[in-house]
Order: structure tokens, then sequence, then C-alpha cells
DNA sequence: CAACAAATGTACCTTTATGTCTATAATAGC
DNA sequence: GCTATTATAGACATAAAGGTACATTTGTTG
């Protein structure tokens, strides 16, 4: 449904949006379990994406750049791997204008439902229903981290 | 949102759908626009998930294994490039039981909404409302086909 | 200013998805 | 049985995603 590296972003911003204070990528790490070469990647399009801003030295890290409230899960998704909705019919053909084939109408309208339903859902949301920051308060078993 | 080995599936598919006759797997590359050898692994897989039944030799070639109205769109995905819904956690907390956090709770229910949605729309459908076979009735202009 | 802590940038590696090619096996018609 | 035609199987190639490692830059602190 997303990518790997969208699901990644996603964890280190509601991490951020359970902080008040910076965090290093360090941290974000850890308590997400993302690979931390990785994630200092994704961290930098989502600074690239003005969703956070960073901050070097001492004391710095990363912080969001607006209120959580202010933030949906389609403003993350689309910083790291934006959604190409379907527009016109990949097969191409353009005699009714820009319609689509049944097939792709359908396609398109499934996309633009989960976009929907990203954009209304915002990163406040997410942490107020939140006790343990996000799941990750339990090591995985080794199974679990198997199917990983 | 669906693979490209997803979409390639469904074209064939919807082709067809639309014919009474077997379709070799040659004219159903040149009609659909899929790349021939590998549209050929795919109808493979198409056959092994028992949505089509091949017949090698003269006046061979594909055939759908049912009425297409009995065939859904979920159905040929899941042949393909199966969904995996996030039924637990991939951070692995279980203190709920089985309760997902806020998050995947809503990755999990977009991803259901999805499938509820390829599972109420069939073969029979796309091709009712369809004139041409699929959308591939013209040509490709040069910048379609590099958008490609 | 020196030393350190952190983000940034870059190069490389691994895995998976996509695509190509060739050989093999089955089927029908002759 | 022979041949043309078709699917099947597998090896191989390429591209993109995911992941690692390390050097560089920037800011903070003393």
């Amino acid at each position: 449904m997303i990518s790997q590296t969208a699901e990644y972003a996603l964890r280190a911003m509601v991490f951020l949006a359970m902080r008040n204070s910076a965090a290093t990528g360090q941290e974000i790490a850890e308590t997400t379990r993302v690979p931390a070469g990785y994630l200092s990647k994704i961290m930098q399009q989502l600074v690239k994406g003005k969703l956070v801003n960073s901050q070097r030295g001492i004391g710095g890290g990363f912080v969001l750049s607006r209120e959580p409230i202010e933030i949906s899960i389609l403003d993350v998704v689309n910083a790291v791997d934006p959604i190409d909705r379907i527009k016109s019919c990949p097969l191409g053909i353009q005699s009714h204008g820009f319609n689509l084939c049944p097939l792709h109408k359908r396609l398109s309208e499934a996309t633009a439902h989960v976009e929907a339903a990203f954009a209304a859902s915002n990163l406040n949301e997410l942490v107020a229903e939140s006790k343990s920051p996000l799941c990750a308060s339990v090591p995985l078993t080794p199974s679990e981290a198997a199917r990983q």
C-alpha cells in the first residue's frame, strides 16, 4: 500500500509529534526501529519537504516545523514517496477527451479514496490515541523480527 | 497503488474477458502493450491462480477459467501480487492483544477499503462499460510512450 | 579558538521488481 | 512420425528500492 520508506517516515513523524524537544536521528532510529543510516536519508527528504526543521551540533536534532494537527499523513507520504494518481489512461487513448477506461477509472478512484483518507488524518490524532510511543514499547519476538 | 505487474495482469484479464475465443500470449501482449516475455510470466501466475486456463499448440492460448462476472479485480491482483494487509503492528507490540497503534490502524483501514472496492468490482463490469478493448484502440503518441 | 556533537552529503552494496532471451515440452494438423 | 505452433521454464540483464559506511559540514560549548 505504501512503501517501506513512507512507513519509516510516518513512524519518525509520529515519534516527533509525541516529543516537545528536539530528537536526534539516533534516538528516532532506535525508538522507531528504522535503520539509522537509511533514516537519515528519509529525514533529509522531510526537511526538504518543510515538514521538519533540523539543527546541527550539541542539543540539535529534528523538530516538527509546525503543529502536529497541521500535518497530515498525506503530507508525510508525499514528502518521501509521491503518490502519482492516474490521470490519463496509461494505455493512452484520448478519444474520449481525458476519460479513463473503466479499469483505470476504478484504480484511480481507489487511489483518490486513499489520498482523501490520508489527507483527513493528522499527527495529532495519532498521538492523542497513543499511550505508548508508537507501538514500540515492547521488543520484537524473533518470529516478528523475521517477518519484518 | 498497485504494482506494474498487477496493472499488466489486469489489462490481460480485461482483454480476455472481451473475447470469446482463446488468445495467444502474443496477441494479448500486443493489444495490451505489455512486454511479451514478461507477460508470459504473468500469465503463468494467473494459470497457477486458477483464473485462466492455458492450452498449448495450434489454436491454443489462454481463456478465462470462469465467467467474467465471477472474477474480481481483487482476484487478479492477489494472483500476481498479494496485498498483505497489516494485521499486527510492524513495530511488534502485542500488549493490547492484536490491537494496532493508531497509525497502523489507519493504514490498515485504508488497505481494507481498497480491498473491498477491488473485491466488489468484476471483469464483466469493466467490459460492459467499454466500447474499445481497454483503452488501446489508439496508438500512443511519442510523449505518452515516453511517460510509460 | 579547539574540540566535539550533530546533521548533511556521497559512494557503494544488496535485494527486489521488471524485463529479455533461449531452450524445452506439449498439442494439433498433416 | 514430422512439423509448426503454442505455453512453460529457467537463466540472465537492468533498474529501482532499500540499506550501509564514511567523510564533510555546521553549529555549540568550553
